[in-house]
DNA sequence: CGCGTGGTTGAACTCTGTCAAACGAGGTGG
DNA sequence: CCACCTCGTTTGACAGAGTTCAACCACGCG
């Protein structure tokens, strides 16, 4: 358990993005958590609900959507493995979106009254969950810039700059591999573009050489040149650590 | 004093959308506050500063903004009178956007410290600002969907009933009438649209007999209308108390 | 009365959307 | 093992919402 919990996405995910301890994570997971294994497209919590349990992304992608009178969707984040996608439920009693798998997934559950009651004992891991929420916010700030004032081909390159960060356990370079169970369509409905568009762009990427997203893995030959695209600066994901420091943190193999 | 701080702008604020006890707004407004008078165009904190204190908003409106390569501008929030517009610089340390008055403003500043200080002491007010924090980000949900999924028209319609409902002190109808000190400009910045193509619609909107913005000053004559045109459900403000309950509650007259 | 900020107008242009159909890979069942 | 289904991707022709550019107007203030 000791070693498996040095792995844990959570832990890392924390530990890149707060100045957390090792110690208070763990309280986190001492928490009695339920552990559930769900389908692609389970809707996890829906718009209206009124959750009483917060989700823990353990594997899996998850997206957080809204859907228009007309039918149309809005994504409104993704949330790859340690994302707690929706702790604003803790203090926001009714879901304004919902939040569903992208792909099949591994998801922890956590009793917002067992959490509220460690936070409450625990001013340190409050400010730490409390910002975990913030660096959400900022990452919606950047989404609304991108969706708001961007051509398509930055908005698509800024989306797989980001995702690629968020996801990397390891240092992003040349010939970056990750896997990215998402369709041309989910990233339509999250840049705010019609799928037409989405796959134009990304066809044009291909024929530069740049990347390729194909069997739902990515990969992207001219990192330099993408982020240019994207006009992309990783400032707004806020990290504490650079993720490849926390990979030596952990003592881990690269 | 006490009489006046029953119509301090921050106490109505946080009495419509948190559960926060008079008393403890009461404990904010008592930490080591500045006042100061700024004029319309200043920038209280820029993008890059680490800043040390808290900015409360007393009287005007700001907005929060990102300036990208080509000088295009994205407007990521508005802020109105008892908003607490970068609480987040508690948590984050460095701005990732900057942050301007619309008009000329009152504001406030409260120390990091002294409010951190008081945060850690007392665990209700700390989830009252987490709350509302959370509501901010909420608010950006809404903004991504608007301007990733809906047409001009929507989107201008939407953030007119958005601020109407922010600002308004007493319940909102036909005939409301609210200060609203943003030229089509800054709407265009916050919408992901041109100054023209806002022109145009609000133009119409008056054609229509639906409302008329001029002079700073927004003038609404068919709130069914206008909300339904925008798909606006005023949920994602998350009140706990309507305004005009509010009102009641601090025993004004309407 | 002049200046400046903010609002208004018109014409040409373009990026992205719409619609509708075809393609391809992976999985399933007969 | 092939037919068949499904999901996701690809393509083409066309339409349209919103942009761009550039000029003009109007009101409020010193």
């Amino acid at each position: 358990m000791e070693a498996k919990l040095h792995y844990h996405p959570l832990i890392r995910h924390l530990l890149s993005t707060t100045d957390i301890s090792e110690d208070n994570v763990r309280l986190l997971l001492e928490l009695p958590i339920v552990e559930q294994d769900v389908g692609k497209g389970h809707t996890i919590v829906a718009e209206g609900d009124r959750p009483s349990r917060c989700c823990l992304i353990l594997e899996g992608f998850t997206c957080r959507s809204r859907v228009l009178a007309d039918g149309a969707r809005q994504i409104v984040a993704f949330h790859v493995p340690g994302d707690l996608p929706d702790l604003q439920s803790l203090h926001l009693k009714r879901m304004d979106h919902s939040l569903t798998t992208l792909s099949p997934a591994r998801l922890a559950f956590i009793p917002h009254e067992a959490l509220r009651g460690l936070l409450r004992a625990n001013h340190d891991l409050a400010e730490s969950l409390w910002r975990r929420t913030l660096i959400d916010a900022a990452i919606l700030r950047e989404w609304v810039t991108s969706i708001g004032r961007k051509l398509a081909r930055a908005r698509i390159a800024h989306i797989l700059c980001e995702l690629t960060v968020r996801t990397a356990a390891v240092e992003v370079g040349n010939d970056t591999r990750i896997a990215l169970p998402v369709t041309q369509n989910e990233l339509a409905d999250a840049l705010g573009l019609t799928i037409v568009s989405v796959n134009r762009h990304l066809q044009e990427f291909r024929r530069e050489g740049l990347l390729e997203l194909r069997h739902r893995t990515l990969t992207i030959y001219d990192w330099s040149k993408l982020r240019h695209i994207a006009e992309f600066d990783s400032d707004y994901l806020h990290f504490t650590r650079p993720p490849d420091a926390v990979s030596v943190l952990l003592g881990e193999r690269r």
